[in-house]
DNA sequence: CGTGTTTGACCAGCGC
DNA sequence: GCGCTGGTCAAACACG
């Protein structure tokens, strides 16, 4: 029974160990990514591709992202939204349920960019018996071959209320566009370890960029009213929140801040301001103006206060937020000399919400991820063993879009095995047949 | 005893 | 300058 659902979804999927490097090649084509972080395991690379190409997460260090999920931008990369919205479906749908977001992030150019991301709530279960949920709704989107990125948008928007995956579907899409177009030339993974690691990476694919962003892409996504509140009192003392020229003068400080000398710097500085003397602070502190960390929220739907985002926090403090009942909580990650932050609270108007607003980059692979990989290693030739077996770099830039695919990996216990017993692996036990 | 949480005090930034 | 507010500190406390 429960093989037959394998298969069926299997068929239903992209064959990821067959087709990743075809669908790599494709999104390096359509939207070449221009960062990554190294220190992910494979399965983190995965998801960061998956969802770095869905253009829902991906904030390139120096340029600026994509114009896409805006319905105001021109027709972009519908093909690789289908691609990506495939990779989505075999990687995340099967381990994410009753998970919805509405996610805002924000560039290190400090512009802001809100995106609905309606994660659907589809389960594995769901997913396997949607076909009538599936004819049902592209009955309500006829254009969706047409290749309209709007569409895109709202036909993932769709899923979630139709409680439907549009994710097979997606993947279908895919299948046909990418049996016409045939493989790339350029390889995703290429770029990448040329830039990471030139010993492995050979010749550089120069990706064309997208340089046609718009800053009117808060104006036409759909903002979240309660989420843009929370990171503007976030930023209520930095500049996350600034607009308009200002915004982008103290854009380079805080991408300079983030890239150099943040962590040591900062860290020593916290260890001999910290040890005594609360009340009087060094003139040296005093004197000088707080540099925030890039923030970005994270909004999920979730009973639990925290959620499980493979890091380890210490909480540090409390605060009753204004004009709601709920408190915000703080958490520092307990990683020695790692300065990442994280502040949690819930919606004010809609309790169900837990909104975490992290500030800063770790340092360190996420301990969840450590975990992962040793798993990662004995599967051989699994997809999660697609990419070369776990490259670790430190300090290297770590992705808004990482952290969300952490949050939402939390949702899972352990690491499913893909090679056999996949339902078994990535289905909670209530749900099992 | 080590680790993590609670909680009141304190500080810095901002707006008026 | 002053008050408000968000953010942080650190002693006290809880827990395994």
């Amino acid at each position: 029974m429960e093989e037959q659902q394998f298969q069926q979804n299997r068929n239903n999927s992209i064959d990821l160990e067959e087709d990743l490097d075809k669908i790599l090649q494709f999104l390096a084509r359509e939207q070449p990514l221009q960062s990554c972080n190294p220190a992910m395991t494979t399965i983190e690379a995965s998801q960061h591709y998956m969802m770095s190409s869905g253009c829902l997460w991906s904030l390139p260090r120096d340029l600026p992202p994509p114009p896409l999920f805006s319905k105001s931008s021109s027709p972009a990369l519908p093909s690789s939204a289908h691609a990506v919205s495939a990779l989505r479906g075999e990687f995340l749908e099967p381990i994410v349920s009753d998970l919805s977001a509405t996610s805002r992030t924000e560039d290190l150019h400090q512009q802001e960019m809100y995106l609905d991301y309606p994660r659907s709530t589809v389960t594995f279960q769901q997913m396997l018996h949607s076909a009538e949920n599936e004819r049902e709704l592209l009955s309500h989107f006829p254009q969706m071959e047409e290749s309209d990125h709007a569409n895109q948008v709202e036909f993932i928007s769709a899923s979630a209320r139709f409680n439907s995956p549009g994710i097979s579907l997606a993947a279908d899409l895919f299948h046909r566009e990418n049996s016409q177009n045939g493989a790339g030339s350029g390889s995703l993974l290429t770029s990448i370890f040329s830039e990471f690691h030139p010993e492995i990476g050979s010749a550089i694919v120069s990706p064309t960029t997208n340089s046609s962003f718009s800053s009117s892409v808060t104006d036409e996504a759909h903002v979240d009213e309660e989420c843009s509140h929370i990171m503007a009192s976030a930023g209520a003392t930095g500049n996350t929140v600034a607009v308009g020229s200002k915004r982008k003068a103290t854009a380079m400080a805080s991408t300079e801040d983030f890239t150099n000398t943040t962590n040591e710097n900062k860290s020593q500085e916290d260890l001999t301001n910290t040890t005594h003397e609360k009340k009087s602070k060094p003139a040296a502190k005093k004197g000088k103006k707080r540099i925030r960390e890039p923030r970005y929220a994270i909004q999920t739907r979730s009973d639990k206060d925290i959620l499980e985002d493979g890091y380890k926090w210490r909480k540090y403090g409390q605060k009753a937020v204004k004009n709601s009942p709920h408190p915000r909580s703080y958490y520092r990650c307990t990683y020695a000399k790692c300065l990442v932050k994280k502040m949690v609270e819930r919606s004010s108007k809609d309790p169900g919400l837990v909104v975490t607003t992290y500030e800063g980059v770790h340092i360190h692979p996420s301990p969840a991820a450590v975990r992962n990989s040793i798993d990662t290693q004995l599967i051989s030739r699994s997809m999660y063993s697609y990419f070369p077996s776990p490259v670790k770099m430190f300090n290297a830039p770590r992705s808004n879009l990482e952290l969300a695919a952490h949050m939402i990996k939390g949702q899972q216990h352990h690491i499913p095995q893909l090679d056999r017993g996949l339902l078994e692996d990535i289905l909670p036990s209530g749900i099992r047949m």
